[in-house]
DNA sequence: ACAACATGTGAACAAGTGTACACATTAAGC
DNA sequence: GCTTAATGTGTACACTTGTTCACATGTTGT
């Protein structure tokens, strides 16, 4: 294979989907954009959008599947910078509130998308929120500290924490994307729901 | 002031907001909604929205002041028949099921609108939310089951509770409304989390 | 070099959109 | 009963929408 020319391949469908999240960013809803809306954002004619997509309800979906690589980068950064258990959820809430500012579309999608009105997309991001809870329930297993939960128990447990923290999507989408102030005290909010949570789970037994 | 005539004043208005609800209920976003659509399925012609409201927003802001009496009259009968505390959680979260049933759409229309298009409407449904919040905070402080928190923690337990019940519904728009199986596991489920955050309450302490 | 293919483009269409205006009907107040 | 305001109706206009089609251009494999 021979190096790239001057366009590159599926440079259009980069930028309908970025085109979509530009859209989003700005307070549009994904429910309410059309597809000539996207393709004149993106710089394209209308035409092209289908030489990519069959609707958009199918870009929807190809963005979940994004959604879900900046989830599981975000995890992995998680991994990687909480060593010590002491400062679990600070650090944390911290990386997902920094995750969320850095990827705002994608999160605002993501939150959009679950009471969306498709349910394909729908049921997409539902499944990204499931798998990450049982990753949760992988990483709490494996440094110990909940060894009194059951299984069950520990899943119900992340999945918690997990609604927890999506629900605080919501505030974010509230504050605009620079005021300091605001998303310091929807992070500090956050910490404090999860540390009530665990203390649940810390006496939690039946 | 003497009876009404053949058109009650406001029907019309009625029809429009609740041909909103109708179309919510089918599964459409309100994003998505325009006026001509909503209008055809009122039975109206178009230019009647314009006699009652400015645009599809004011419609939903009105829709949001509905939807708090619906909460209230679901707040009301929750009070009137939660007289033991022992099965509280339980009793609370069947009446809000079954209110979410009865008023699916209201309840879709107030999880659609959380991450909604409209910034007036989000915030309508947040400050709902919040109300809604310190009432049960009221209600939890009179019946003496929360002697050891402090005011701020029990705000914020109560907020975690209102959340977490709230994201419930993004589970009830996935199920069909007479899947009894499925709504019953989500019942099952918001108590559990309801339990393991109060077990958190009760051992919440700094 | 050439065929096969993927991708981008412009014009075109019928249908749907928001909104304004003039007019008809009804309800309420004097 | 007459006036006034509120509410509903029909028409009209300028745009936007989704989608199709025929055609141009660039890329890839052989």
């Amino acid at each position: 294979m021979s190096e790239r020319k001057k366009r590159k391949p599926g440079e259009t469908r980069e930028k309908l989907m970025s085109a979509v999240l530009t859209l989003v960013g700005k307070g549009r809803h994904f429910a309410s954009l059309g597809i000539r809306e996207v393709t004149r954002q993106a710089g394209v004619v209308p035409t092209s959008f289908y030489r990519h997509f069959r609707n958009m309800d199918d870009l929807g979906l190809q963005l979940v599947d994004e959604l879900g690589l900046v989830l599981r980068r975000m995890m992995r950064e998680a991994r990687e910078n909480v060593l010590q258990a002491d400062k679990l959820i600070e650090e944390s809430v911290g990386i997902f509130v920094s995750h969320a500012q850095a990827n705002r579309s994608y999160f605002l999608f993501m939150a959009q998308g679950l009471a969306g009105e498709s349910r394909a997309i729908q049921d997409g991001i539902r499944s990204e929120m499931r798998y990450f809870a049982s990753e949760l329930a992988n990483d709490l297993r494996r440094l110990k500290m909940v060894d009194h939960l059951s299984d069950g128990d520990l899943d119900m447990t992340c999945d918690l924490v997990v609604r927890s923290v999506a629900f605080s999507l919501t505030d974010l989408i509230g504050v605009s994307a620079d005021d300091e102030y605001q998303i310091e005290q929807i992070r500090k909010r956050t910490c404090r729901f999860l540390q009530l949570i665990f203390v649940g789970a810390a006496h939690w037994d039946r």
